[in-house]
DNA sequence: GCTTACCGTAAGTTATGACTTACCGAGAGC
DNA sequence: GCTCTCGGTAAGTCATAACTTACGGTAAGC
């Protein structure tokens, strides 16, 4: 979560939400240079956000789905709990109203 | 979602979810001072994700629906977009195996 | 085998922002 | 009216981290 404060990092993730892409491909569309594409990507692969493999000369990048499917179902939980804090609070202003 | 970048803020966010509270209620929760608490959550409120409303002499804050809401929206679309991505890579995988 | 493309890492700079103390205004209670 | 609590703001410090250039190592192509 805290991985994806960066609004370049956030980029980069979504960019893979597209679907995977080598390193250079994310540089040559990214307003900052390819070694900072590659420490953003390692920060987003030690988060659990993102994989690699090796294709040959290059190295492709592409969303875990496992990090994903955590990051999911903390905002699950998330909804779940501010939309009880939300009826709670309906109801208490109610009360106050009524 | 920058805004959510931040561990501590995101605990006042969390913290705030489970009901509306006061500045002074929230500091003596948190390992940080209360104006540090003061400053996140004007972050929060210039984000759209947190509310506040005067009550007598103190200052109670509570989550923004709407900006929940959009919060919410951002990664429902993020979801199925990543899924998309996620079954082309998959079928992609079966062709190269096939 | 030599060059060329691709990528990760190191070192260094710089900016950003998180936190503190100190100060000030505003409402509550006696 | 005076005090006391609550909370926002200012100023300043300090750490973190985002970015750059430079370098090295590995696979591909001729």
């Amino acid at each position: 979560m805290t991985a994806l404060g960066d609004p370049t990092r956030r980029a980069i993730f979504e960019r893979l939400a597209d679907g995977p892409s080598s390193v250079g491909a994310l540089a040559t569309d990214m307003p900052v240079s390819r070694p900072a594409v590659s420490q953003h990507l390692k920060v987003l692969k030690a988060a659990g956000l993102v994989l690699d493999r090796q294709a040959g000369n290059r190295r492709i990048y592409s969303l875990d789905p496992d990090g994903v499917g955590a990051l999911r179902a903390y905002f699950e939980r998330f909804w779940a709990h501010a939309l009880g804090a939300f009826k709670q609070a309906a109801e208490r202003r109610d009360e106050e109203v009524s």
